[in-house]
DNA sequence: CGATACTGACCGGACGGTCGGTCGGCTTTC
DNA sequence: GAAAGCCGACCGACCGTCCGGTCAGTATCG
């Protein structure tokens, strides 16, 4: 189960989430995982937490703000775990493989908040809490564009188009909610770091060493 | 608009769909594709089409009605664009960006159709029309993975793992839906063709040649 | 005692879906 | 050729259900 209290902001007096506001969190964003969030009734929330409705809207004042915490909380947690280990000393295509490795890592621990979070986002391009949400993931996007970038300055990396490479690269990490099993053979950061491969080295054949020369491994 | 008769089954009668029809899908399918299926009602459905509601329902027996024939011609469609323009005896680097391309063309010619479909294969996961549509489906990725097993045993293609090398590539594709805009700078061609330069080489810059020789180009 | 956790009953409204019926055009029949 | 019969397109009104949300009241606890 997502440790969600990790990833999720205290209450005003700064004091930890208390156990049911966490279990309430933890029940509706699995629920909104595998039905999305309309297909989710406050009753739903409610019935699985073992609590009437009427408690669950003692602890919310509406269904929004269950969702809002933790699409925003996920949001801006991925960016800030990513970040913590990104050394921008360190080569681009190191950086590279730590983003989509870390980015994994992130989505295996944090899967159901990470697909509520970005089902969320879909479903409803209106008003739940867009702007600083989207800050926080532009900030996450433009990391990967940094790293890209100083790749580009170095000559490590050749692409056309920093923000279509950028884009390219996020495509793999973020469709891997739709498929990827936990009870499958591979965690996800084996999966991120296949791709990472792939990524830099390309799946064609033509005249370069093996992959494993290419670029540093763990 | 997409024109979507083409990707729709005809009528029992095997004549083609009739005007009344074709707008229901194709408002339906817009509407869905924005809002998601539980976020579209009937009656806004039949609003955005000039008709009442119970006209609606003499048309469509129901709502899922009007999404099951749209969600099963768009994955079966795109299997049959796709395979119409692959020729299994043309070299795997040319049939992969053969693949890319006219996957990214069929997006962007039934765009909505095919957002509200992906959107539905998700937002429920339980009764609707499973079976068939994933058969088509799963057709679709078999021949992606015929394509790179081709290329590896030519040696043309380096991949470990043939089925997490079809996601990989896939994920690009699919996650176009989030964020092409079709009144951006590129077609969703050029972005497939891209795309299908970073798969086949890579974005290292490590020794090897220029892109443009490694593969050929149209 | 007051504060907090909690409840069942309830509300207005929107949902998917149904029903009886109207209307204009096309056949059929004499 | 016109009356009769028929049919598909269409509609307003309505149904039961479930939704998000409210509220008065109770139990518990420091």
């Amino acid at each position: 189960m997502d440790d969600l209290a990790e990833i999720l902001e205290l209450d005003d007096a700064g004091n930890p989430l208390q156990g049911r506001i966490v279990q309430i969190f933890q029940v509706a964003c699995r629920l909104f995982a595998h039905r999305g969030f309309d297909g989710v009734s406050m009753r739903d929330i409610a019935a699985e937490c073992g609590i009437s409705k009427a408690t669950l809207y003692h602890y919310f004042p509406g269904k929004d703000s269950i969702l809002r915490p933790l699409a925003m909380g996920t949001t801006k947690s991925i960016f800030l775990h990513v970040q913590k280990y990104d050394d921008p000393t360190a080569p681009p295509l190191v950086r590279l493989r730590v983003f989509l490795v870390e980015s994994a890592n992130f989505f295996e621990k944090f899967r159901w908040a990470w697909i509520a979070s970005s089902t969320a986002f879909w479903s409803d391009p209106k008003v739940r809490a867009r702007k600083e949400r989207i800050a926080w993931r532009d900030k996450y996007e433009q990391l990967l564009r940094d790293i890209l970038q100083a790749g580009v300055d170095r000559g490590e990396i050749r692409v056309d188009d920093v923000r279509l490479a950028g884009r390219f690269v996020l495509s793999t990490i973020n469709w891997m909610a739709r498929w990827f099993d936990p009870d499958g053979p591979l965690t996800a950061a084996q999966v991120g770091d296949q791709f990472c491969n792939m990524i830099v080295n390309g799946i064609g054949a033509a005249q370069r060493p093996a992959p494993k020369e290419a670029v540093a491994q763990d």
